[in-house]
DNA sequence: GCCCTTATA
DNA sequence: GGGC
DNA sequence: TATA
């Protein structure tokens, strides 16, 4: 079998390097003289430009050892590639299609051979996900694909109650996520944490046929499809989505016919959803923080914005821009959702939205209780937003913030506005864009798209462990939590880390902090891809 | 046989 | 479903 | 039951 994502883009320019252990010197010089007669081009050193590499090395893991490679996922997308291929280039003076026998073989389980199974290299795996990197980019995907459907499948199936079954796929699927190298036989998976005998018999039946006839099953089957499809609505679960296909709905424009008078969120996700089933590119997203943080400055200076979500874990598209607010100085946060809103509307850029409250739990500081003795804190704000479709194509200049969808000029200044412009009187909390209906300004030519985007304040006190919660991924947050619970006895939340033992919170200055506290070593955002 | 992340609306 |  |  092939190894996964094996085929090239098309589109990107091939740039070949070679490897040059094990390749007499000579006959180093010899091959690429030839090669630069022959206007094939080649690289001295080993960059990220690089998309064949050729090699004597009888094995990737070698492949990857000699050039210093530490993070293996950034050889996804690269042919490993013998000698052979690249001479039979230089015969024919073309690049040549790749076959399989060209390919560099993962190393093979029997290696070191006279012994059978007892020495396959076996899979040395820490207990807990977030004690290992998990990058985005990996060995196994076709395994993970695999198990994610079944994920989905669980999920969908025991939706209400516990989708523990789902669980299980995936923290087999996580497992598979982190090794350095592509499973090549069932063998070396057997007794690992996490893969039982369901996800076992997937991976075996991959290894022998491609396939495993469950997951096939599955991805064919109308009913799966179409709970996926409505699951995928903004405010749909796959309770609601279970509904709806018993009842015989079929299709989005089905449901929308069917449920009016809904909450806010299914009556704009079925609305937008053409425009929300549409990745948020990278971009976008970065644009948009961009614009944001311009806006934010004014009403806030020296507020911190971070993009975080997927994104900030090194993906370059996603369902949704979650965006991170707070200030070193404690306590100048207060307030400040609802007045960036405010001008976020003035701009023309909020569609609807909800802000959400928040008690932080047991905080401790007590000027943060209002006179009536309560506190009145926003910290989310969750909706959809109208960015120009330019938004997507290009990076948009810094000198253009202001202007956007605002009647060409500036809008009103920050200091005429207050608290109550945003969680007003009208019980709806701008919910809507004025009057008119989801579908009616759904259905309206435009210069705009929906996107989903997520708003977070946090006290400075709060900020790494906001950072880190909403950095993800989800997998991510559900295993530190449990390892911190089960392995220290202490609770980790987004507003902080309590220590049952000193009956205390303990404080952060950053991301490394935390991970000191939980006594694991550091991962970076993109190795949190559980 | 029990556990499986933690929060708000 | 999977660990203990 | 939905959202993060
Ligand atoms: N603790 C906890 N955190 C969650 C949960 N769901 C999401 N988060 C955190 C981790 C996510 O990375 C972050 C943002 O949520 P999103 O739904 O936007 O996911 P993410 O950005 O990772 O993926 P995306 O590219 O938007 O599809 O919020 C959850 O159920 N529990
Ligand atoms: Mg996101
Ligand atoms: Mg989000």
């Amino acid at each position: 079998m092939s190894t996964p994502e094996a085929s090239t883009s098309e589109s990107k320019p091939v740039c070949v390097y070679i490897v040059p252990t094990r390749i007499q010197k000579k006959r180093l010089k010899d091959i690429k003289s030839a090669a630069r007669r022959k206007k094939l081009s080649f690289v001295e050193s080993f960059c990220p430009k690089v998309t064949h590499i050729v090699s004597e090395l009888d094995n990737r893991l070698k492949v990857a050892r000699k050039l210093k490679i530490v993070d293996h996922s950034i050889l996804i997308g690269i042919e490993l590639l013998r000698l052979t291929w690249f001479t039979a280039c230089i015969k024919k003076a073309e690049i040549l299609p790749i076959e399989d026998e060209h390919r560099i073989p993962d190393p093979p389980p029997e290696e070191e051979c006279a012994a059978p199974i007892e020495t396959l290299p076996q899979i040395t795996t820490t207990e807990w996900a977030c004690q290992r990197a998990t990058p985005l980019r990996h060995f196994n995907e076709i395994f993970c694909t695999a198990l994610e459907v079944l994920q989905l499948k669980a999920e969908f199936i025991d939706s209400g109650q516990d989708h523990l079954r789902s669980l299980a796929f995936r923290r087999a699927s996580c497992v598979l996520k982190s090794l350095p190298f592509m499973i090549t036989n069932v063998k070396q998976v057997k007794g690992q944490k996490d893969i039982g005998g369901h996800s076992r018999q997937v991976i075996k039946e991959i290894l022998g046929e491609g396939f495993a006839t469950e997951v096939e099953e599955t991805l064919k089957d109308a009913w799966f499809q179409k709970v996926k499809l409505f699951s995928t609505i903004f405010g749909v679960g796959p309770a609601t989505a279970k509904i709806w296909v018993e009842q015989g709905v079929n299709t989005v424009a089905e449901a929308l016919v069917k449920c009016e008078r809904k909450n806010w969120m299914v009556q704009w996700g079925l609305a937008f959803h053409d425009d929300l089933s549409d990745l948020v590119q990278l971009i976008e997203a970065e644009n948009l923080t961009a614009v944001i943080r311009a806006e934010a400055e004014r009403i806030l200076p020296g507020v911190i914005v971070t993009l975080t979500g997927g994104f900030r874990r090194g993906k370059t598209n996603g369902h949704d821009v979650d965006l991170l607010f707070s200030h070193p100085e404690e306590g100048k946060e207060v307030n400040f959702l609802p007045k960036l809103l405010t001008q976020l509307e003035q701009r023309s850029l909020i569609l609807c939205g909800k802000l959400e409250k928040s008690s932080y739990g047991d905080r401790v500081l007590s000027r943060d209780y209002n006179t009536k003795g309560h506190m009145d804190h926003y910290e989310k704000w969750i909706g959809l937003m109208k960015l120009p479709k330019r938004f997507c194509h290009e990076k948009i200049d810094p000198s253009e913030y202001r202007f956007l969808m605002s009647n060409n000029a500036p809008v009103r200044g920050v200091e005429n506005c207050t608290v109550d412009d945003y969680e007003p009187h009208s019980k709806k909390q701008r919910m809507c864009d004025g009057e008119p209906s989801a579908m009616s300004l759904a259905s309206v030519p435009r210069t705009w798209t929906a996107r989903r985007v997520d708003l977070v304040i946090a006290p400075y006190s709060m900020y790494y462990y906001a950072l880190l919660g909403w950095t993800g991924s989800k997998q991510f947050n559900r295993d530190i939590r449990l390892y911190s619970q089960k392995s220290l006895n202490q609770k980790l939340t987004s507003h902080g880390l309590w220590n049952f033992e000193q009956n205390k919170k303990l404080p952060a200055a950053n991301e490394e902090e935390i991970f000191e506290h939980l006594s694991l070593t550091y991962q970076k955002p993109s190795d949190r891809n559980c």
